[in-house]
DNA sequence: CTGCCGAACGCAATCGATTGCGCTATATTT
DNA sequence: AAATATAGCGCAATCGATTGCGTTCGGCAG
């Protein structure tokens, strides 16, 4: 593996120069520039990275932390985080993380090896408090996205309002018995079911916890074995499947029992995968603000790069609800009721 | 940022001890390497990766190239690609490669960087003579996992065997106005085309140029379109789509024109896609070696480290064919003659 | 013609961990 | 008890690029 010294050589000029005229520092003339830029492409010379980020103490490029458990949005988020991170910052790492590895150890290891932000990827790392007072002190730039890392900037997904949308949509199109696949209660509510309640609230309307189905995870088959269940409790018309992948299974099992979709049972489901367009009565699901986190999250850390010492930021994004056939709109005149959000929401 | 030297004075011993101590190396008595490895954990003291690789002149991780290109599929598989990898080399990055780079300049610098071994994740990367010259030269280590690379080793995943047996599962249940939907032509066949025109040899019936329809691009609304240009062509009663989101989009146009799936018209796609199961009627599918891919790769690459010097490997995969109702085997008696692949396959 | 200024460029220290070599203290052998 | 082997450990050189500082040289004003 050459090293630039091969090019000072060959040209007869001194490391310090040909470092500088790679580097695009003044200090250099635009003649010897030209010959040391021509010479390292056609000998295929690059800086070591390793000589030059231990040298000049500042690191290339930025790192995404994502987890082994993500879903399949999560996934494509991160994704979309990462190529737009690139064209942005040059160059991107992408770690995995699995549970069982201590998080903190690994932060402190990826600064270690050099980055300049390190963004975590719609998972919440479980820091301590110690790792998060070194990271303050060392100035590090920290972003979750679509996920919360106290003291730090942070893209904060607000899925209350698709779901508040969503819940309106079954209650003001007459259903009567809905069900919402959950991963809380209503003791404890997680974002989507708080949008729930409000909806049931903003309608003087009781949600039962009996309308609760507790989730059990968040695939295809759990989704088809808890439609099979739902089928046994009797006049169900109406389904929130906490992510598509889950309505989806859930409308495979209905789909295999003969019930109609809309007509019987509506289903609404959360994430607005493409697929869910293509199914043979199309999903009606929540859309989760993809591209915009996504650039959010870049624009805030550039902006975090600008101005290292001001307090930090949480820029919310809204979910919405993309209504398609498996739980339409009925009456045209509620469009507006079921759209419209209020203020407190935002 | 603290270094190794702050442990040392803390401890009143050497730098080297303390490197050799973290490194795991011997030549450090088990008293202090204990309060060393205990000291840099208190502290929160990782090795300079930079200083580290810099002297050592070894890398710490693989690198994985990613197409940004990529469909549903190979991210997947990149993705388990890059778990895995991490399970057995410690450290990853991933590098998305948009096609207006330099791949040659990419491949440089990511070894100026520091890699043991490059991934590249289904995507052929177009590599000048140089540069695989110079790689060779250095006894870098590449890897394709589902493309080429000449002159090095090669996961290669076997399309055709899957494309054959749909193709005879075609035939053999008296389908006779069948469509392909292919990215090539008859005079120049891919893996997949290759297949079933092997499968029309192997029935004596002759494959028309007529039956196959040039794919525009992979999506769901791509497919869509091409449904409903199919159902203008007349009595077409079977379909192969290319993939699964071509497929699945194929399929929603075919439903939305009241067409019976499988008794009008049977569909067969490609990647075996989670959802393909949960469509209303399942999808028949060419399943790729997800799991195996990966596992050799991760495999063939730990080899390849310990034997440098041996010549390049290339491990071929085989797809096989996952019936569901979408094409469903008529007679159970042709199980056998469908799912039989003739030995030149192998 | 002299003096001054700034751009170009080389010198050499430096970043932080690694590692071959050599010294010392302890264990083992005879 | 003396001789030898061995493990522990420190010293200092080293990896390759970066960068502050000092030198040189050409240009330009006085």
């Amino acid at each position: 593996m050459d090293t630039l010294e091969e090019i000072a050589k060959q040209l007869g000029v001194s490391l310090s120069t040909v470092s500088r005229a790679l580097a695009g520092k003044k200090g250099v003339s635009a003649a010897k520039r030209q010959r040391i830029v021509q010479l390292s492409q056609q000998l295929g010379i690059e800086p070591n990275q390793s000589a030059s980020s231990l040298r000049s103490g500042t690191a290339q490029g930025v790192t995404v932390f994502a987890s082994i458990r993500a879903t399949e949005v999560v996934h494509r988020r991160n994704h979309l985080l990462i190529t737009e991170a690139k064209q942005a910052f040059g160059s991107v790492r992408m770690v995995i993380v699995n549970e069982e590895e201590n998080i903190n150890r690994l932060l402190r290891q990826t600064f270690a090896q050099g980055t300049r932000a390190l963004f975590f990827g719609g998972f919440t790392p479980e820091l301590d408090e110690s790792t998060l007072h070194w990271a303050k002190e060392n100035q590090l730039i920290l972003c979750g996205v679509d996920s919360d890392i106290p003291g730090f900037d942070t893209i904060r997904i607000n899925r209350s309002i698709g779901t508040y949308q969503a819940a309106r949509l079954f209650l003001l199109s007459g259903r009567k018995n809905i069900r919402y696949i959950c991963a809380s209660t209503l003791d404890a509510p997680d974002s989507r079911l708080q949008g729930i309640i409000q909806a049931y609230q903003s309608l003087n309307n009781e949600l039962d916890s009996r309308c609760l189905v507790s989730l059990l995870g968040a695939s295809y088959s759990i989704g088809y074995r808890l439609g099979k269940e739902l089928l046994s409790q009797g006049a169900v018309d109406a389904v929130f499947g906490y992510n598509d992948q889950v309505t989806i299974g859930i409308y495979k099992a209905l789909c295999d029992q003969g019930i109609r979709i809309p007509a019987d049972i509506a289903l609404i489901g959360f994430d607005n995968l493409d697929v869910g367009e293509y199914l043979s009565v199309p999903l009606t699901s929540v859309a989760q603000p993809m591209q915009e986190s996504v650039d959010a999250a870049i624009q805030l850390i550039q902006w975090r790069i600008e101005n290292p010492h001001l307090p930090c930021k949480t820029i919310t994004l809204p979910t919405r609800l993309i209504a398609r056939d498996s739980a339409p709109i009925g009456d045209h005149s509620l469009r507006e009721e079921i759209f419209s959000v209020p203020g407190e929401f935002q």
